[in-house]
DNA sequence: TGTACATCAGTGAACGCGCGTTCACTGATGTAC
DNA sequence: TGTACATCAGTGAACGCGCGTTCACTGATGTAC
């Protein structure tokens, strides 16, 4: 009746009516997105994602208005999955007691991650993102949803953040941190200038960025 | 002889004879950089680029080894044009007497500039430089050269950064720099989460990051 | 200064192929009585 | 419990179109003597 990833705002999808078309639904997303994570959106055809989940292509029709529907209802699926993941990682309860530094230190090595695990999928979404609004949308949302959370946990920290605009600058500072994870990690495999070789240094000069520009100085004596 | 963008490594280009071949060579770059910035390099055919610059189709094909050659040569003069202009910008004489901050201020209002002018090339050759490892080798060249340059001004003024490792300093946040740029301007069409609205602030908020990512206390008391 | 020849520059109709999309059909699932 | 009918799910051969690429040709530029 509501299958998973319909819009009611967008026409992306066939609504499924059984319970067998919504599991190929699922099957004919986890081929698609296995494909272009490796071969990249173009150089994936329609046959491709149908065979490599057992179907003909008609199955994709039947599923998607056409070769881009597959694209966005990923980008759907892919988004949803991130708000649940935010919601979790971000519940207060779990950091009942933690600095700054700790929450944002472990928070970016999640991001490093999922950054390094879903690389295919998220560059080819990004490029993919580029010129169609209602993905650019939901994109967006999710970023302003995982600040808004951050500024949650932060803000009532916000005695030792020195910025005059805490809000804006966890808004900015989580930027700095997606923006360059998205050029190291996305599109430089395997040796980027400038960018630390492990993950772990990458994450942790991403978290000195990010609380240097917050004017965060609860560790380190080496501000004077 | 030597044609401005034939490169002995590669064969993306075919050598032109006269100099009639090597302005056409330049025209149907123009053409090429203009369409693409338009409307991205799959949307734009060669019969599109070959009619802009007053040319039939043939005259693509006796320039360029094949589509994907009008890209890469696109990518070397863009190159190119930033080695020479790094240069200028850098010039020691340029900077003497100039402190860290200003140094860095002024460099950053330029990046943005140039990111907002130049919006629609960067993103399609960023976008056309996955996965196709000379463009990715010439574009790291060019930060690294970037980074060096910036380090020959930066580090004599070294005694007011407190960062362990300048240099490789230098380069993360030139890193940090470039990939929210890419983010704000070159993917996010009118507002981006996160993102002040005007550029002005865009650069201010970035130096402030570098800066402050570095460890530069020279402006603001508010250290304490 | 003119003539003959070789090479280069550019034309544009025609080709061909890959791939997205359709559609008439078969089989499976559910509903009515 | 069985029969008849309607709807849904999936098949896969065939279509068609866009676009990159080729190639036989014309015209322009340069060189030799």
């Amino acid at each position: 009746m509501s299958p998973t990833y319909s819009n009611p705002r967008f026409q992306w999808i066939c609504p499924a009516q059984q319970a067998r078309s919504q599991q190929t639904l699922e099957r004919l997303l986890d081929s698609a997105e296995a494909l272009i994570a490796d071969k990249g959106f173009h150089d994936v055809t329609v046959a491709d994602i149908a065979a490599r989940a057992g179907f003909s292509v008609g199955a994709v029709y039947a599923r998607f208005h056409d070769k881009n529907g597959v694209l966005h209802c990923l980008q759907d699926r892919f988004v949803k999955e991130a708000y649940l993941t935010t919601d979790v990682v971000f519940d207060p309860d779990r950091w009942e007691g933690a600095s700054i530094t700790e929450i944002v230190s472990e928070l970016i090595v999640f991001l490093v991650e999922i950054h390094r695990e879903r690389c295919g999928v998220l560059r080819e979404l990004m490029v993919g993102t580029r010129s169609e609004p209602p993905m650019i949308e939901r994109k967006e949302g999710l970023v302003a949803h995982v600040s808004e959370r951050l500024c949650a946990l932060l803000l009532p920290r916000a005695a030792r953040i020195s910025h005059e605009d805490p809000v804006a600058a966890v808004g900015f500072g989580l930027r700095l941190v997606l923006g360059t994870l998205e050029q190291a990690i996305l599109f430089g495999e395997g040796g980027v200038f400038g960018i630390p070789a492990s993950d772990d240094k990458l994450a942790a000069e991403l978290a000195r960025a990010f609380l240097a520009y917050l004017g965060v100085d609860e560790r380190l004596g080496a501000a004077a």
